[in-house]
DNA sequence: TTTGTTCTTGAACGTTCGTTCTTGTATAGT
DNA sequence: ACTATACAAGAACGAACGTTCAAGAACAAA
């Protein structure tokens, strides 16, 4: 018997994630959120109870889940091996260079700014560099076994390093957007691997 | 004749630059920043022409001078070599873990809240890794010539991967200030130089 | 001692913040 | 057609924001 609800759940967290992906958390308002959506303040709140720190995490979530897979591309998939690791972090030069690329990636920019004092921030954040550092594992893994790579490389070891490149990647790439800066770090980082 | 000052700027700064450090630029409120520093608003506003953002950009220019430098240590030196660059970065991996070092780094932090938005914290942040990536460079170029590294390292090329790490470092640590994690970071990051 | 200048102090400014509440509306079961 | 229920809309809330202002105070030159 109630009224149904005139917005998707779904789409609100989708625009919610962007508005906060583009400017973070503190500098995106709850009105910024209220014109971005179309839904007023007290549909806002029903929905999403716990308010703009709801909104938040919600958001984290489902750029894990969606945005976040995209950007893996096939270094999701099994089998995959140093090239996929390798387009990964050239995807990421190349979104960094894009106009659309300047807010660089929502969970560096949440852990900067909200990890030390937000605990459930600082999980999700934990939780995305274990699964990166996973993919990038068993990609080496395989590399290793193939043959494609000296078998001095300790893949587990690598991982972690990798980890850190990336997250640095989107740290300079965010005050200095240059493809030869950005493509030599890139580079750096493969050294003694392909 | 005038009424002289009851503060120093300085140390003004000096305070207004670890609240800004420990909870981020929007975080600290000038309110925060009356309370630290015991200088009431109209003092504040006449001693810093431009309020809050003026004490940011003030912030970041001490922290470059005093801060960092101390930091570097012995990098900053003529004839450092990869010794110094590694005991950089033993070092950062010492804050990250000490109960102090929870901020990190007020450059990096920079960068993510305000880069995008702010052209000014842009430029110093360009000028912080120039100038960390010339420390590496010529560090790297020492040890070359000493041949304490390969002769295959470019130096250059390297520097600016050590300068990603470097900042990749400080967002994994602010998630994840596990010193098993971060050291292993460091080590694969001179895999290949020492 | 008087005067001029710059300081300190803290109240006050208008704005914006995140959140709640009130009022009216659309719908499905009776 | 009526009623119960959840929703839509946006006004309204107190608190906090960054900033300015008005008043008195302290010093140095005259």
């Amino acid at each position: 018997m109630p009224r149904p609800r005139e917005f998707e759940p779904e789409q609100v967290l989708d625009t919610a994630m962007r508005e906060f992906w583009a400017r973070g958390y503190r500098a995106t308002s709850v009105d910024d959120l209220v014109r971005a959506t179309g839904v007023k303040p007290g549909s806002l709140y029903s929905a999403f109870p716990g308010g703009k720190h709801a909104l938040l995490m919600g958001s984290l979530e489902r750029y894990s889940k969606l945005v976040v897979p995209q950007k893996l591309g096939e270094l999701g998939d099994p089998g995959a091996s140093v090239a996929q690791v390798r387009a990964y972090f050239d995807g990421l030069v190349r979104d960094l260079l894009s106009p659309e690329g300047r807010p660089g990636c929502l969970l560096v920019n949440s852990a900067i700014e909200n990890a030390a004092a937000d605990p459930g921030v600082a999980a999700v954040v934990r939780g995305h560099h274990a699964r990166l550092e996973n993919c990038f594992t068993t990609a080496l893994r395989t590399a290793r076994r193939r043959g494609e790579i000296p078998a001095a490389v300790d893949p587990v070891a690598r991982a972690k390093g990798l980890v850190a490149t990336s997250q640095g990647l989107m740290v300079v790439g965010k005050a200095n957007p240059d493809g030869e800066v950005l493509r030599a770090i890139v580079d750096s980082a493969f050294a003694g691997l392909m």
